[in-house]
DNA sequence: ACCTGAACACCGTTCAAGT
DNA sequence: ACCTGAACACCGTTCAAGT
């Protein structure tokens, strides 16, 4: 019995609804074990959830500068993020977004990239928030759709009924980038010393 | 005992942190009656948080079109809702959006603004799902830093620290609404008829 | 040391009995 | 009709006892 199992086992068990829903008792008759046994692996149901987050996230990789101009890094980044994490929709990353070690990584990597852009560290760290808000926002959104079997936002009507995933992420995500550009643009051009 | 007396409860236990952590049994004792006689005004604790996301909504106005340009009446609507829903970080507005009547309102309200602005139904709808993004993102960034009393953003190192929620929000929502200008920029002008 | 059964301190909600 | 106590079917986790 590893870690890498039981995060298996509760992704598996979840399926790709909310992660909070299994219960540690349901976990543990997944994998064959009394309760108190998954107890000598992970330390709280809490935890679990992080060891999850950092498990999806952790393929995702960060471009590196040679991968293209820094919208374009950003926009694969992004869409790599959102595709892992769509594996678990209802993961309530909110709770532990800020104890992932993975996170953290996709979070620097994000400001290294806009920085290379040519924005200074406090403009990357707005932008950078603001990316985040929209992948978490769009997951949140997705969320919705899995977990009540509803269509990708009933609320806005029919307009949005046949529209893919990523095709409303791809649209948001390029709002953003877009913005952010005219933002770079407005400043007089980076030197290089 | 009134429905807007439970729901009034509810947010001062909650005290601006996780909604779902209060109990039915907590909320009774807060009331003064026996838990029980909560259920003969709420169907369940998850209708109660639709009620609670419902009166936090309520106020919010859906700016009418001599009001300004749809830039600033988005602008002003998205900026009261984030504040309004700012009293309930914990709100997992994830579950009950699309429940939640007022939710409905101010999503009609924002795809109304647009449509006045020049987009189409389509454009409308997907522009809408991203302004919806931004804030459901920036609520769960907030909800992180009240529950968990980190600085909002941690992961971003110290360039975050000082700033205010607003500062962070209004970056991000101005950065969306100026790729959405971008792309109705690319549009030949809309004819009147 | 590693494992785990029983127990503790909770939950939301059903249901039947009270007035 | 309206109200509600007891009970049901769960929780996550502690803790002490097993090997």
């Amino acid at each position: 019995l590893t870690e890498p199992q039981i995060v298996e086992a509760a992704l598996e068990l979840s399926g790709g609804a909310w992660l909070d829903d299994i219960s540690m008792r349901a976990l543990a008759a997944q994998l064959g074990v009394p309760v108190m046994t998954l107890y000598n692996y992970v330390p709280s149901k809490d935890a679990l959830h992080g060891l999850v987050l950092d498990h999806v996230l952790r393929p995702v990789r960060v471009p590196s500068p040679d991968e293209g101009p820094w919208e374009e890094r950003i926009r694969q980044l992004e869409r790599d993020a959102r595709q892992a994490m769509g594996r678990v929709p209802g993961l309530l990353l909110i709770r532990h977004g800020l104890e992932s070690s993975e996170a953290a990584r996709l979070a620097d990597g994000v400001l290294s990239i806009l920085a290379g852009g040519g924005f200074t560290p406090d403009e990357a760290a707005l932008a950078s928030a603001a990316l985040y808000a929209v992948i978490l926002g769009q997951l949140e959104i997705e969320a919705i759709a899995t977990v009540t079997g509803a269509p990708v936002e009933a609320s806005f009507e029919t307009a949005t009924l046949n529209r893919s995933r990523e095709e409303l992420f791809d649209f948001g995500l390029d709002a953003v980038i877009e913005g952010l550009k005219a933002t770079l643009a407005k400043k007089p051009p980076r030197r290089r010393r």
